[in-house]
DNA sequence: AAACCTGGTCTTATTATGAGACTTCATTCC
DNA sequence: GGAATGAAGTCTCATAATAAGACCAGGTTT
């Protein structure tokens, strides 16, 4: 009755959500980002049970998303930084960020905005796109399973 | 100690996971993209516990997520499709299939891959970008948070 | 040196999850 | 038409995950 391991699925999504497809993962993510980068700081910001943390932590370095590294501040402790691997995940909380803003605020209510640093203008929406530079939706695309089982 | 709600944040991206944001939400998603539209078949395609996918079909249909709707077939059965909300989330599966494919396959192991329906070639990476056109990465970006100390 | 901060561990109560038996209609098979 | 099977759940129970908070050992500040 453990819980389901997707690590060895065939379907990439199904792999990425093994290693971040909990609650507080891509929030653990999203403040690393954000640049809080120390145990205590993600504790007070996010709310989480100090015993929580720690295990959410081990996995995601466990996994290769986030590593330790001496603090910047000179100081004995140490903090967490995402690795290259873990910097990948930005379009994933860029998509999670624009989902939210469109469909779970009231017209009236207000939300934090991604802009681009050296403008400070509000970055553009993410999407996917044609080689011909059309906007692709959902209906536009398939998937094409790897066939096992093909008959030369 | 009920599990955090989050509906209330200020921040998008912890709205959305509030939403979407367990174990299988997105996986049921990715299954009804995929055109998985029945109980049984999403029950038997995930390997879920059928008191599980009850309840988390229900929680993505009181969100908005998902709708019921009359069987495709003509049979007296209902089948789960996406809204308009729902299909917002195409960008994040993309998203969290392209980190996938990325970080998580060994260099001689096969996945499924998403194609344009039309011309059948997998689809281009998915890119924030600027209003100039370029690509934006993480560094490149900042949180502009909603100052409810504006001080005239 | 005392007080406080950092980065945890441990314990306990509550909640979520997984497996599978059971149920009620609808549909298909013979 | 009746039996068997499928669809879409509900219910129960054992186990795992989560939340709160007490506790602790070193590092840092005053």
């Amino acid at each position: 009755m453990k819980r389901k391991n997707l690590s060895k699925a065939e379907c990439p999504v199904a792999r990425s959500l093994d290693v971040i497809g909990d609650w507080w993962s891509l929030l653990i993510i999203r403040d690393v980002l954000d640049g809080i980068n120390r145990f205590s700081a993600l504790q007070k910001n996010l709310g989480i049970a100090r015993s929580m943390l720690t295990t959410r932590l081990q996995d995601l370095v466990d996994h290769g998303v986030l590593e330790t590294a001496p603090a910047s501040d000179g100081t004995a402790y140490q903090e967490y930084v995402l690795t290259k691997m873990g910097h990948g995940l930005f379009p994933v909380i860029v998509a999670l960020r624009q989902w939210g803003e469109d469909n779970l605020y009231q017209p009236d209510e207000q939300h934090s905005v991604l802009v681009e640093t050296q403008t400070g203008e509000p970055v553009t929406r993410l999407e996917l796109r044609s080689r011909e530079n059309r906007v692709l939706e959902w209906r536009d695309t398939t998937i094409r399973k790897v066939s096992s089982d093909l008959k030369p």
